[in-house]
DNA sequence: GCACTCCGCTTGCAACTGCTAGCACAGGTG
DNA sequence: CACCTGTGCTAGCAGTTGCAAGCGGAGTGC
């Protein structure tokens, strides 16, 4: 029963990440404000497969998030993290990164890192304040 | 003849790129002096599978790659490197944490690498100057 | 000789990926 | 009305991915 229930779960968590990746797209495109052809085309994927992977049909390979990044114009690292191929690193890749550059001065860490501080405060703001509307 | 030739050479870089990542495995897994069978069970994928890869004849997905990477205790973004799915960008791991991070927007992480560019270069022009006095 | 273990590889197959052809629907035009 | 364009989706298919079963070879112990 309880080694039914542990299968059922994880094919339920399965299908959730391709609902994830293809929420995602959906909601990068709809904020794009371009059609589902559309961006399959400046993909270069077709149409029918696109949709498919935002209704987490289909799981799409590396390749092709690659090519559905680069009609977005948005990184594909941010589609690998979705989509579970690459990690979010909780709590300072970033910072983890730019102080281990050796190319950087002290000084210049700290800017970046404060510029980089600031923008997450921004977005974490904003998002109470949608929370708080809703 | 021309597109024939432009077709053979496309067939022969992509036939490429499937032996630089099973040249790559197969060199990590003999510089931790492990056998295909043992990598492929520390792994968990099948052996002939494995072997399949290290000589170039399948091309694995992301999540192979990954499992691989975990036998062979070696990051799963360096296997994605060499698969061609992830670049290794110029100043790598700063422009790769800022890109993957999914808290920022795609405006504010080309910023950030602007400003982090700019960083650089400065410091590319003095380390320059200070050649130049030596 | 035999049986066993280890090695890397071949083969055939099921499931999956990404595509093409085509559908139904909505909206606009003459 | 017919026709067109745009929308997202269905269905079937070819090619690919990853596996299990099994092979031949090498080495070891009886």
């Amino acid at each position: 029963m309880d080694k039914k229930n542990s299968v059922d779960q994880a094919v339920e968590a399965v299908a959730d990440l391709g609902r994830d990746i293809g929420d995602y797209i959906r909601e990068q495109r709809s904020n794009a404000q371009i059609s589902l052809r559309q961006l399959a085309k400046l993909a270069g994927v077709s149409n029918p497969y696109l949709s498919q992977i935002e209704r987490g049909l289909r799981k799409p390979s590396a390749e092709i998030l690659q090519q559905i990044a680069k009609g977005l114009r948005i990184s594909a690292e941010a589609l690998y993290v979705q989509a579970g191929i690459l990690e979010q690193r909780v709590g300072g890749a970033v910072v983890d990164a730019v102080l281990a550059d050796t190319e950087l001065t002290e000084r210049q860490k700290q800017v970046l890192l404060d510029v980089y501080e600031t923008f997450r405060r921004e977005n974490a703001s904003k998002h109470s304040a949608d929370a708080t509307e809703e």
